[in-house]
DNA sequence: CTAGTGATGTCAGCTACTGTCATCAAGTAG
DNA sequence: CTACTTGATGACAGTAGCTGACATCACTAG
């Protein structure tokens, strides 16, 4: 981190990581697959603490709730060390193959949620749509989270997202119903 | 795309690439930055379509409208050629380089969908989640339409997932709002 | 005809990443 | 205590993506 921090993080090589850790790159490369990994942990630990949370949900959970308790878990998880967090999307926000890296892991993540979702019986299409939308809202509630100083909580944010989204298209279904009856 | 069908995207060099095209591998690097953009249209070419769409929008839309035209413009430029789109969504979502760059710049994409809500006087926050959400029900309805072998419209579909998602938070709104009221 | 401009080829070089083999420490069987 | 295994590491060579520098060549303006 300190070494992106102050160079940027494409101008740091894995031969730098390397002896700064005081191992050799090839060593580098059997813990980590590539350059951008070094800053992420693996899919299977977060979507570990996701489904967690979410085996505690009970069996007539509603879509929403079961997205809330999702990010609920992740909230725990992440609070404590804000400030870690804060450093680490300073470097990724600012690095392309960065972003990239991190949304195809937030992509694996929602995958499994929709996983879970079917398993409980929400129909599969419909399942894509919410973990969809629900790592949307996630998203824009940590971007906030990270960026603002007011100790709001991950998962207070989310939940206001929510809400806010719900009235947004509440108010719109009139119109949208009656668009599509006219084909 | 011969090439990457019958070899896999990985097993294929820059180098027999640019060989198969008739010209040096330098000149590829000229006009794509990276192997993985041959694939992909500059974001700018895609913003422009749903821009242009977006304008003729009325100006007291509903964010719902706006998503929904934003999706219509994109819909009537991919209408023509799926067969092309299906190749293309054949070999990206079989390797994660690719799709890692396809969120990005789909990313990209929502992210210039905000600066248009933003323009529209819609509040920053929302705006985020509004387009993150439209780009969640987007990719759910692409993902439909390169598969399905009916004839059912990108937008046609879009719309019905915007519908259904605001059936099923509809239908929550007490909940979360009482979860909220608790702290 | 000449000078300038833009697209290309050539070549050298860096860096991410991989395969292979040798080494070495720790533990285990005998 | 020795011999064998196992797992982590280092050393080295090699591939492929990508970049900078420079020369070439076609085309156009004057």
């Amino acid at each position: 981190m300190e070494l992106f921090a102050s160079r940027g993080f494409q101008n740091v090589t894995v031969g730098e990581i390397a002896a700064a850790a005081g191992v050799s790159e090839r060593t580098f490369f059997r813990h980590f697959p590539t350059k951008e990994d070094v800053l992420f942990l693996p899919a299977e630990d977060i979507v570990r603490v996701i489904t967690d949370g979410l085996h505690g949900a009970r069996s007539d959970a509603t879509p929403a709730e079961l997205l809330t308790a999702a990010v609920a878990a992740l909230s725990t998880a992440c609070d404590k060390d804000r400030v870690l967090h804060r450093r680490r999307a300073a470097v990724i926000s600012s690095v392309p193959a960065l972003r990239e890296r991190d949304l195809l892991k937030q992509q694996a993540i929602a995958e499994a949620l929709v996983d879970h979702l079917v398993q409980r019986r929400v129909p599969r299409t419909r399942a894509v749509c919410l973990a969809g939308v629900g790592l949307a809202l996630y998203q824009a509630a940590y971007a906030q989270w990270v960026t603002d100083r007011s100790r709001t909580s991950l998962a207070e944010r989310f939940s206001r997202a929510l809400e806010d989204l719900s009235v947004d298209l509440a108010g719109d279904r009139g119109v949208v119903a009656a668009r599509r009856s006219q084909g």
